[in-house]
DNA sequence: TTGTAGGCGTTATCAC
DNA sequence: GTGATAACGCCTACAA
C-alpha cells in the first residue's frame, strides 16, 4: 500500500501540510483548537507515521545515534559476545529508547573511518568504546558531531569522555589481596598497551606492590589477550611453574573465569591454594562457581550516563569539553579470596 | 561545515548531477570514461559521502533493517545481557555489513506497534526474536516488508522462519540421561506457552519418558521465569526436597548454572550426585566449573542465516512463504552428567 | 553521452 | 491562524 502521507492527512483534515506539521511539532500555539482537532483524528484515521528520513533531510536531525564497539581482529565480529559491551548497550539503548532515539551499532573496520556512516544516517551523535588510531580520532573531529568516548584516555576537549578510574581500580584489587595477606602477587591482563585502561590498572597493581614495600617482579605478570582462553593458559602456567604465587589479580572477569579453570586443572584449588580477583562485575561473576571476587563497576549506568551525556550535548544543555565523567567504583567480595595467616 | 552535496561534486567535475548519481550507482554505461575519471577525483578530493536519507526518500529504500529483541517485563530493557540474544546479533550484524546494511536494535514495548519504526525509518526488513501478541504480527503484515521470524511456531507464510526442532532437541536432552541410567529426572523450565520454544522441549522430555517407558511426573517439572535465579530456586528445592531425583534437564543453558549452583548449596554435588543437560551451548557452557553438558545449537550461525535469509527475500531472489529452515542440533558432552550403573 | 527538471515527504518562511 | 511554496539531497525520466 502506498505510504500515507502529511498531504493525505491535510486533505483529509480539510487543511494544509503546514497546519498538520504545527500540530505535530508542538507548535499548537499557531493552530486553532478546532482545527488541532480535526488534524489529530485524521492522523489517527488515517494512522499516519512520519517519515524520519524526510525529517532529517529538511532539518539534519536524524535522532539517530552511533555506537562503536570494538570487533574481533580475526573475524570482524562485535564483540557483543563480550557481557560487558551487551550490557553498556543495554544501558545506552535504554536511555535512548526514553527520548525516542534509535541507534545503529556496528564495529569499525581495520583502517576504515567512520565518517561514511556518520554522514551517510546523519547521525546527531556518536558514542565510543575501545580504542583506535589517532587518525580515527582526527576524523571524527572533523565531523563536528558530539561524541562520547568511554573508557579512553585520549586527551582531547573536543570529545566528551566518561570512565572510571582504572588504576584505583587496579590498586583496590592489589590491596585487598595485600591486605588478605598475599604477597606473591601475580597480574593476568590483556596486552598493556600506552592509555589503555589496561595500563592503567597495571599502574594500580604496581603501586599498591610498591606502597605495601612489595617487590615488584615482571615474571608475575602474564600479558596477552583478554580472553578466557588466555586465562587457562596462564592459570595452567602458574599452577604448573609457580608454586610461590597465592593470589592473582586478572583485569577482566572473563580472564578471571579462566585462570581459576586454569589453575583447577592443574590441580590448585581456588581459593584454597591461590586466590583470585577480577575486574567488571560482568552478571556472570556471581554465577560462576566459586562466585568471583572481583572489582565492581555499574556496566550498565555507564552506558545510561554515556547516553545521557550525549544526548545533553546534543540538546545544547551540557557544554563539550567538560572533566571526564568519573564512576564509582567497589571491591564486591565473593568466594575467591583466602585470608592468609601472617 | 557544510555538507558537500552531489551539486558540489557536479560542479567540481564540471559536469551534472546526473553524471554524478549514474557514476555513484553503478550505471557506468551512462558515462563515458573520461567524465568517469574526473568524476572518481571530484569524489574522492571532496571526499563526498552520499546522504542515505535523501536515497531512501527517492528509493524506498534505506539500507536498514530493525531486529527485534524481547525485552525484561520490569525495567523494559534489552535482554541484550542474555548472551544468547546478543550471539545472534552479533551473527546477523557481520552478514549485513558484508551487505553494506545497517540495523536498528530495539525492544517493543508492551502493547506498543513495531509500526512506527517500520515506518518512521522505511525499514527494508526486520528480523524477529521472541514471542508477541496476536496483533504484533497482524500489524507487521500489514507493513509488507520481508520479515523473518527466528525461533517461532507461528504458523504464517507471510513471514519466513529459522528455527531450530526444539522438541528433538528436548529429546535429545532427555534421551541422554536415560541412556546414562537415569529415570528419575526433573525438568527446569521457563513457563511453557503455548507454540513457544520451551513447550516444544517440554513435549520432547515427555516423549522421552515415554518412549523408554519411564512414568511422567508433574511433580518433577518445574516451571518459572528462564534466569539463573530461578534456576537457583529450583535446584534448592531439588537438593532438599527430591533426594529421588537424579538428573535434571534445564532448557536454557542459563538456568543450568542457576540449578547447579542450587544444587550444590544444597549439598548435592554435580554430576556425582545428580546430573545436568543444559540447552543452547552460550559461549560460559564450556567456560563454567564443571563445564556444562549442552544441547548445542549455532546461534551466531542462527543470526548469520537468518540476515541471508532476508536479504535474499529482500533482493527477491528468495521467495517469501517457504518452509521453516531447521538448524541442526547436538549433544556436547561435557562435565556434568554421571553414568548411572544400572 | 550529457544535462534539465520534477518529485520523494517534510519543515519553515513568508505572505495573506 | 492559515496556506502556498521553496528548500533539504538525491535519483531518474526525458530532452537535447
Amino acid at each position: 500500500m502506498r505510504r500515507v502521507t502529511i498531504k493525505d492527512v491535510a486533505k483529509a483534515a480539510g487543511v494544509s501540510t503546514a497546519a498538520i506539521s504545527y500540530a505535530l511539532n508542538g507548535k499548537e500555539d499557531k493552530v486553532s483548537a478546532e482545527t488541532l482537532e480535526k488534524i489529530k483524528a485524521a492522523i489517527a484515521a488515517l494512522n499516519y507515521i512520519p517519515d524520519y528520513s524526510a525529517r532529517s533531510l529538511v532539518n539534519n536531525k536524524s535522532f539517530l545515534i552511533g555506537i562503536v564497539i570494538p570487533q574481533t581482529e580475526s573475524h570482524r565480529q562485535l564483540i557483543l559476545e563480550n557481557p560487558f559491551y551487551s550490557e553498556v548497550v543495554s544501558g545506552i539503548e535504554s536511555e535512548l529508547r526514553k527520548h525516542n532515539y534509535h541507534f545503529i551499532l556496528s564495529g569499525v573496520d581495520k583502517g576504515r573511518s567512520y565518517l561514511d556512516i556518520t554522514m551517510q544516517r546523519n547521525l546527531d551523535g556518536a558514542i565510543i568504546m575501545g580504542i583506535y588510531h589517532e587518525k580515527f580520532y582526527e576524523e571524527l573531529k572533523q565531523v563536528n558531531i558530539p561524541i562520547v568516548l568511554i573508557d579512553s584516555y585520549i586527551n582531547d576537549t573536543a570529545f566528551r569522555k566518561i570512565g572510571i578510574d582504572d588504576t584505583a581500580g587496579g590498586k583496590l584489587a592489589t590491596d585487598y589481596l595485600i591486605a588478605n595477606g598475599h604477597t606473591n602477587i601475580a597480574l593476568v591482563t590483556g596486552t598493556i598497551k600506552k592509555d589503555g585502561v589496561v595500563e592503567k590498572r597495571f599502574l594500580g597493581y604496581k603501586s599498591a606492590l610498591q606502597e605495601a614495600g612489595l617487590f615488584y617482579d615482571s615474571d608475575y605478570v602474564f600479558e596477552d589477550s583478554v580472553s578466557y582462553e588466555y586465562g587457562v593458559a596462564a592459570g595452567r602456567t602458574i599452577a604448573e611453574k609457580h608454586p610461590d604465587i597465592t593470589a592473582v589479580f586478572a583485569t577482566a572477569d572473563m580472564m578471571a573465569f579462566g585462570v581459576i579453570s586454569g589453575l583447577t586443572a592443574g590441580g590448585r584449588n581456588v581459593p584454597e591454594d591461590v586466590s583470585v580477583v577480577g575486574f567488571d562485575d560482568i552478571p556472570m561473576a556471581r554465577m560462576f562457581m566459586p562466585q568471583l571476587t572481583t572489582v565492581r563497576q555499574d556496566i550498565k549506568g555507564k552506558g545510561i550516563t554515556a547516553a545521557r551525556c550525549l544526548l545533553d550535548t546534543i540538546d545544547g544543555i551540557a557544554p563539550n569539553g567538560t572533566e571526564k565523567l568519573m564512576l564509582p567504583l567497589e571491591l564486591v567480595e565473593r568466594q575467591t579470596v583466602k585470608r592468609l595467616r601472617p
